[in-house]
DNA sequence: AATGAATGAGCTTTCATTCAT
DNA sequence: AATGAATGAAAGCTCATTCAT
């Protein structure tokens, strides 16, 4: 970690071209040359072309997770929570959404456990706000496991979010969608 | 169509060898090798390796979708239909699980409408079973828009699928999966 | 083997290229070019640049030993024959000197086991020589190991002839190390 | 020479890394690693990677032929000295036979001139020796040019080593080796 | 329709060398 | 003298695609 630098300029420049290119037709030298750096350096910080997709997923995750859950405050509602992660998860689904369907395509192919890996703090995070709902009497007791709904949960919000915008990719259907997700989970959890 | 058998061939070794391989690394020359034919012949068939995607897509999609629908009885409850669909869809998930990685990888690269397209018949399908349950008054009237409501509905499904055999890969706690999702989505929808 | 042609043209350009740039230098790009064929076509018939030099050795040694072979009749005498030899061997190095070092170098990064194998047959054929000699009781007949000898009598002739044409390159004084060596060699074997 | 230690250090370090993975194959950053120093180091004591063969070169064939000299008696017969010659070539040869082809392979390719420059000392020494053998009477008078005989006499016994330990690699037969060519030079030489 | 040898653009990766500190 | 991060040219090789047969 000697230069941290010129490690991001690399992982940042990468995320652009990574979009714009789709992760088949991106080449090295386009990443270096956006990042001002020589074709070397590349593999001072990477080891491999490959080797990009977790560390642009991770980096990405780690966005998205930290924006929803600056957004959601613990002391309120299940139901204003819901709310608000539906709300998050569309916001940076939007705002990345080329890099998802990419870093999705490109774990795909060789990296599920890492995928995995990376979403256990969110699973996690989820987790303890149904075990805290539960415990406030606000949703159904009868979960037989928590971990599985949360997957249920965080996967149902992000595949709302990505067949609004990487299929219809039609804002004004956003409300539709997002209300209806809410009203599917709200009735799916509540009591 | 002259030749069905040869395309046929084709279509079934590159669906082995693209689960074996992934998108990337398939060769069209092991395609061909293990179809038997040469590697021109390849093009009388297909434009490109790309388009073998689509191609691979829509027959996996429409044997998933005839499964599917051969298993639902229109004149039972909803109740019960959703149980045969969530059993279908692990079922089919199952088989199926690294060549669907792979589509969703293949068209996610670059085409997003495509993939949106086959799934046409499948969403207009789920529509109108929706759309009878709300006459019988099985389910809520509520629903603002039917075809949002059944992406969201096959989403689900086929997220908890993928979850339990993608990532967990572990068949012992598919009864939980199915479980959670069936109860998740009963309780979305019915009165 | 379907186009002997082809391989034979790459074959043949390699040696040139090699020739004049040496093993490390020399680019699987110009050979193409100079035998006219594109650059995947090398690897049609060649696995890789490595894969060249025992290919050259080979084709080297086989030309090497065909006209050594037919310079010498099996009739004569052991003393003519060791002339005739000297002279092949002289000749022989000299047309190929720039290659033959090459060779040897080239092997001697990893393919001693091959040079040994191509060298089989020159063996083989020095030790009936020998044996013959020995039998018209020209030489001494106190050789412990006949392929021993062999070695060291077609060692002496390529040194001989190596540090003439490789090191002194000097065609003035190819009388002198030819009877020297053709010296040295009869009264080391000959009764 | 600022600092001999260094230098030395990065020698040692690149004939152990150039025996181990060749000439082609050896990476500067290797024997750096090895020698304890910075890449840059490097380049304050030798020029280029190149430069570092006739290097490795120079410092073998000195240890090489100070330990032939330490083997030999002056005064002793001829014989003798060719038993302890022959002896202390096939010694040396075992020692250094990784690094011994190597420096063959790595001069042949540019550096001809310099290989036999090395040599130098070795044939005045050679040269002397047989001059006082003829004197002696010991060996025939018909000799045209000594150097000539010198080299043949050094080339024997190194091919003779080299065919032993490089390509047989049997010390069982090193013997025979070693007697066949004692016998060789003998016959060949003396009256 | 079928073949498969031939193509060649273009990729990733390597590594000797440099130079600011 | 010493460092080691940075450089960037250079090359081996792959493989989708073509086309003469």
């Amino acid at each position: 970690m000697a230069d941290p630098t010129k490690r991001e300029k690399i992982l940042a420049a990468a995320i652009e071209v990574f979009s714009e290119s789709g992760i088949e037709k991106a080449k090295i030298s386009d990443v270096v040359k956006r990042a001002g750096v020589a074709q070397g350096t590349f593999y001072l910080y990477f080891s491999s072309k490959q080797s990009l997709v977790p560390a642009i997923a991770e980096q990405l995750l780690e966005e998205q997770f930290a924006y929803i859950k600056q957004q959601i405050t613990p002391e309120t509602r299940f139901e204003d929570q819901i709310q608000s992660m539906v709300e998050a998860t569309f916001t940076v689904t939007k705002r990345y959404k080329q890099v998802l369907a990419l870093c999705y395509s490109g774990l795909a192919i060789g990296g599920l456990i890492t995928w995995e890996k990376l979403y256990q703090p969110y699973y996690e995070w989820v987790d303890q706000l149904l075990a805290e709902a539960v415990n406030r009497g606000e949703i159904r007791s009868n979960i037989r496991q928590i971990r599985v709904t949360s997957k249920l949960l965080i996967g149902l919000m992000e595949e709302a979010a990505e067949q609004l915008y990487l299929f219809d990719d039609n804002d004004e259907q956003a409300e539709i969608y997002k209300q209806e997700t809410i009203e599917f989970i709200k009735r799916a959890l509540m009591k």
